[in-house]
DNA sequence: TCTAAAATCACCCTAAAGTATGAAGACAAT
DNA sequence: ATTGTCTTCATACTTTAGGGTGATTTTAGA
């Protein structure tokens, strides 16, 4: 039992033990000013220093990780055939017939005016479709837009 | 230049400023101390948790954010293509290595000012590398550069 | 060593993209 | 009839992209 705790609490102990050894630096540094007393600059500026230390290092092993979630396309060799659409991810998404209009003409290189064209709508509505299939997307370029769509093989 | 200046080390300004009145701070509680004598270990406790706050905010801010690769494979129907680079096509085109490097990052959807810090550069940089790229790929917008180069299979 | 290409950066300016908000008509479902 | 979504459009504003120019520094080759 006791060696179990020894054990599992290995980390926190040596935790403790560093702090009581630093602890015993600071009586020792306050014993040292006593002696010299002009050092008041110096003791503080070594507090500092340590506890500036401590706190980078207390940061850096207590922080938890960012976890960022990668999708990688494991490629599974098929038939013959190049391209099917996605309609589960594209239902998922939720993307109206136009925004994915849209979505297709900006992943063919289009600028807004020229959709608008293509489209015979004005440029503010093709801003609009824009902008909520970013939202849907959760993009925030047309460019991500366009990778994370082809990624998804909603467009070819 | 100046106002440049101001803009990029906008953040470095304000970790100089922030420890200016961090000193100062320190100051008027040494003032303090002067009529408080019997403060010092209060006076020593404020410099520690300061300086570990400090030391974590440091850690945090600064530091690297450690990411942990969270990989989740989907199958994805393939031609049985696995993507091989274009060569011919490349050189064709006569991109230098950092122009192909930014017209990748760009096919991933990244900013330039993302692709700037990617590669530890200005976005000055970036800009002129853009513009250069797409002269050489004769085109007018990033998403139609980044929609010739899959077509000329330069990038996947 | 000299040179040409590559890479870097800055400044100014315009164009395009994107955000936020509001609104109105069409249309299907309840 | 009311509700909700889709589509359309506008206005105002901010941010990003892109064009043009000029410059310095690296780097690789002749």
């Amino acid at each position: 039992m006791k060696l179990h705790f020894l054990t599992k609490h290995k980390q926190t102990i040596l935790y403790g033990i560093s702090l009581a050894v630093l602890l015993l630096l600071l009586k020792w540094l306050e014993w040292q000013l006593l002696i010299f007393h002009h050092a008041l600059e110096i003791y503080i500026g070594a507090i500092a220093l340590i506890f500036t230390c401590l706190g980078i290092w207390l940061a850096l092993k207590l922080a938890r990780p960012k976890v960022t979630t990668v999708v990688i396309e494991k490629k599974v060799p098929d038939s013959g055939d190049p391209f099917t659409i996605n309609h589960r991810e594209l239902e998922k998404l939720g993307l109206s017939n136009r925004e994915l209009e849209v979505l297709q003409l900006m992943a063919a290189g289009l600028s807004n005016q020229e959709i608008a064209a293509r489209l015979f709508v004005s440029l503010n509505t093709i801003k609009t479709h824009s902008s909520n299939l970013f939202i849907k997307m959760d993009v925030k370029r047309r460019t991500q837009a366009v990778d994370m769509a082809r990624k998804l093989r909603i467009i070819p």
